[in-house]
DNA sequence: CGGTTTTTCTTGGATTTTTCACGTAAATAT
DNA sequence: ATATTTACGTGAAAAATCCAAGAAAAACCG
């Protein structure tokens, strides 16, 4: 693809050790990427075959990852089930749509419960049976089994954290 | 192809394997996320350091993929350099910011060429430094060096190619 | 206690971005 | 020549984000 033999010389050695990590760094930024998308296509994808257009994918997702939890609005932020800020503006949303119940909590009346309606949890099961059906032929389909897996989620996780870690330490 | 083994018991030994790769493969998807959100805010803190904030991480990510190339507006998608849908409303902000060229082919005129001005060069720079410091201690603050690149590379493009043939061949 | 601070969430408005449907010009196919 | 396809542009509506302000409850503290 990009052609990695236009580059000054620098020290043989190192240079050359860090000309070939910089190919791979760049294509898991890549793929990162990529994947962020396609994973969002596929649930797009999901809901249009079954002719629904009342939810997108981001909420579906959102819808899939409270699950059968009741959590109040903040946790959904501090778990990592909702990324984007603003989570306020997403919840009014979905109560709108009639997908989940908010109701403040009787123990602290600053916070909220949320949990799935009815509605809301016809749309996480939608979401969870496409992850079943890929949980399924994953392996042989896909060629990833359970040690690839463990592996890769490893590594990202290194990756993660290092990202992390140079924003919070100034690297 | 309907080899659909909905929910019911299977073998224990296969719904035990099952059972880990779900676990497994539900962290995938949110480590997916969590990278994805994560680059951008990595990139978006390199701007605040500089105190820029005429450029947010998408546009430099973008500016960065251009780089040296000279590409046509549709390039920029087929080449996964800008993964959203509307490429002309970037284009045309960017264009605006100044940042980038924008001028109609003469071999083809309904396509439009699309370059980095010098203002775009400096903010693909600093993404471009950026990497140069990760790719300078990933291998020893992160732990991740070539061959675990590779790895998880390889990996990623599975998952890619996994999700992209159940969207294409309506799996 | 009473007062202060912090936490948790809501609201409103401005701004930005996305989506969609249609439009245009140029290239290509029949 | 006519029809079709391709590459972009546009404008309006919808969605999402950002920001600042604020309410209510809880936690803290001398």
């Amino acid at each position: 693809m990009l052609n990695t033999k236009i580059k000054p010389q620098a020290t043989p050695a190192a240079d050359a050790q860090d000309e070939t990590i910089r190919g791979l760094y760049m294509e898991s930024l890549h793929l990162v990427e990529r994947l962020h998308r396609r994973l969002l296509d596929v649930i797009k994808d999901e809901f249009d075959r079954q002719g629904r257009d009342d939810v997108n994918a981001i909420q579906a997702l959102l819808l899939f990852n409270i699950g059968n939890s009741e959590l109040t609005a903040g946790e959904l932020r501090s778990r990592g089930y909702y990324l984007g800020s603003n989570v306020s503006y997403n919840v009014k949303k979905l109560v709108d749509l009639g997908f989940i119940n908010h109701q403040r909590s009787r123990i602290d009346r600053r916070s909220v419960r949320i949990s799935l309606t009815k509605a809301g949890q016809d749309v996480a099961e939608v979401v969870g049976k496409l992850y079943e059906r890929h949980i399924g032929s994953i392996e042989k389909v896909g060629g990833i089994g359970e040690g690839e897996f463990a592996q890769m989620n490893k590594l990202l996780q290194r990756l993660d954290r290092f990202w992390n870690d140079s924003i919070a330490y100034r690297m």
